[in-house]
DNA sequence: ATACCGACCTGTCAGC
DNA sequence: TGCTGACAGGTCGGTA
């Protein structure tokens, strides 16, 4: 579902919501749960422990835990996938359907992963976390360039592989290309330094705005306070194949680049 | 090391 | 109305 704006947003939400609230206990649905650590320690770290805070790191949602033992700091983390949900609210409310870990809160309230598709991922870790790649937000001209250097993969894919910039998913991957007017085709290792701030600005631009829009909402998403993010109606290409560009009116090319489905305007990018 | 492609899942929507 | 197939915000592992 939801990329780094999105989830800026949601993690955003639930710090506003949670923090400070105690873990009294959990449930873990059935087998196979979207876990990538066992379901034995996921409960044990979570149970009693307080939500000191909740961060964004890549498209991970971070909580950071302190244990009642002995005060140690743990981090849950939670990665939404195409269509994972993180919902706060009254123990009373229905169950969804793909609902699959309870945490109730000594608030009385809960706070539940709700995740169809089951892409999501939940973990626990006892080291901190950094994430696969560099943030985007924060990554200096030089660095973001370097990363490219001398590779062949298209541009669009290079801007989703997650061990270099981490955050940046598909709506964005395009939406960024367009400012930046270069084609996702383009090899990586190919754009001059010129393309290479443009695109840099026009990242940081697109993420900072769909950020302050609450996100953007393609047919499902919502932050964690169930409201629809609105940064869909400021999409220049994602979604838009076929319609006139917004800059020349050329219409719209969708391909495929690295496997997914892609949003260019032939003109306006070379 | 790097890059591509299918697999993993369910839901939705367009077309017949 | 109902079926089928394509497609969807993401990642991973196997293969070349």
């Amino acid at each position: 579902m939801p990329e780094l704006p999105e989830v800026e947003t949601i993690a955003r939400g639930l710090h506003k919501r949670v923090a400070g609230d105690q873990i009294d206990s959990v449930w873990i649905g059935r087998k196979p749960e979207p876990l990538k650590s066992p379901a034995a320690e996921i409960a044990r770290t979570l149970e009693r422990a307080r939500i000191e805070y909740v961060q964004r790191v890549g498209k991970h949602i971070v909580l950071t835990l302190k244990s009642p033992k002995d005060s140690s700091l743990h981090q849950w983390i939670v990665h939404l996938g195409m269509t994972g949900r993180m919902l706060v609210g009254s123990a009373d409310l229905e169950i969804a359907p793909h609902t699959h870990l309870i945490a109730r809160l000594a608030s009385g309230r809960e706070l539940r992963f709700v995740d169809p598709r089951r892409f999501g991922r939940l973990e626990v870790r006892h080291d901190g976390f950094a994430g696969p790649g560099t943030e985007p937000l924060n990554i200096s001209l030089e660095e973001f360039s370097a990363l490219f250097h001398g590779r062949k993969a298209p541009i669009k894919g290079a801007l989703l592989n997650q061990k270099l910039l981490h955050g940046v998913g598909n709506i964005y991957a395009d939406e960024s290309l367009f400012r930046a007017g270069v084609r996702p085709r383009r090899r990586a290792g190919s754009l001059t330094r010129a393309k290479l701030k443009k695109l840099h600005a026009g990242l940081q631009r697109v993420l900072k705005e769909a950020i302050a829009a609450g996100g953007s909402s393609v047919s499902d998403y919502v932050d964690a306070e169930g409201e629809e993010g609105f940064f869909q109606l400021k999409h220049r290409v994602y979604g838009r194949g076929g319609l006139p560009c917004r800059v020349c009116k050329t219409p719209i090319t969708k391909i495929v680049v690295a496997g997914r489905g892609t949003h260019y305007c032939a003109k306006c990018q070379k």
